[in-house]
DNA sequence: GCCAACGTTGGC
DNA sequence: GCCAACGTTGGC
């Protein structure tokens, strides 16, 4: 079972929508990274993902989310009228995945980025370390620190 | 809205 | 294959 984290504009998309999509979930799509890419293709079904709101006031983990499915071709590379459409991506080997995510639970103190960096344990954190990467691995003693500062 | 970081593109 | 130009992310 491995930890990850996951970054949506909450303008765009929120965990306050995650929850509302229940436990079907959504295809966390729009991914237009190598490295996000991979990483959501190493996920499995029962891993576990905090919510990252970017671009936000704060910017913050604000919830937990659990992987229900594995890695799918992403639909929005194939969609012309989509932001994400990708002309180049062979429909017979697709570019870009995505993965089934649904909602468990929203923090009552969503952790902010500055709690972050405040906090020396989690320094070495990707979210520190690698500022623009939507979809990163968290280590099993990131995660629990992170949810200790939610109140966990 | 600014701009630093950094990934991608494309000319050579 | 190098690297300058360009585009995007995301904190502030």
């Amino acid at each position: 079972m491995a930890y990850w984290l996951m970054k949506s504009e909450p303008s765009v998309y929120s965990i306050d929508d995650l929850k509302r999509d229940g436990a079907r979930g959504t295809g966390w799509g729009g991914v237009r990274n190598y490295q996000a890419r991979n990483f959501l293709r190493s996920m499995r079904k029962g891993d576990l993902a905090l919510f990252y709101h970017s671009n936000a006031e704060p910017s913050a983990a604000v919830g937990v989310m659990k992987v229900v499915g594995e890695a799918e071709p992403d639909p929005t590379q194939f969609d012309p009228k989509d932001d994400h459409y990708d002309p180049d991506s062979p429909p017979a080997a697709p570019r870009w995945w995505q993965v089934q995510v649904a909602f468990v639970e929203k923090f009552a103190e969503p952790v902010s980025i500055q709690d972050i960096r405040a906090e020396p344990s989690l320094k070495e954190m990707t979210l520190l370390k690698r500022g623009r990467l939507s979809v990163q691995p968290v280590t099993a003693p990131e995660w629990r620190r992170v949810l200790g500062l939610a109140g966990k």
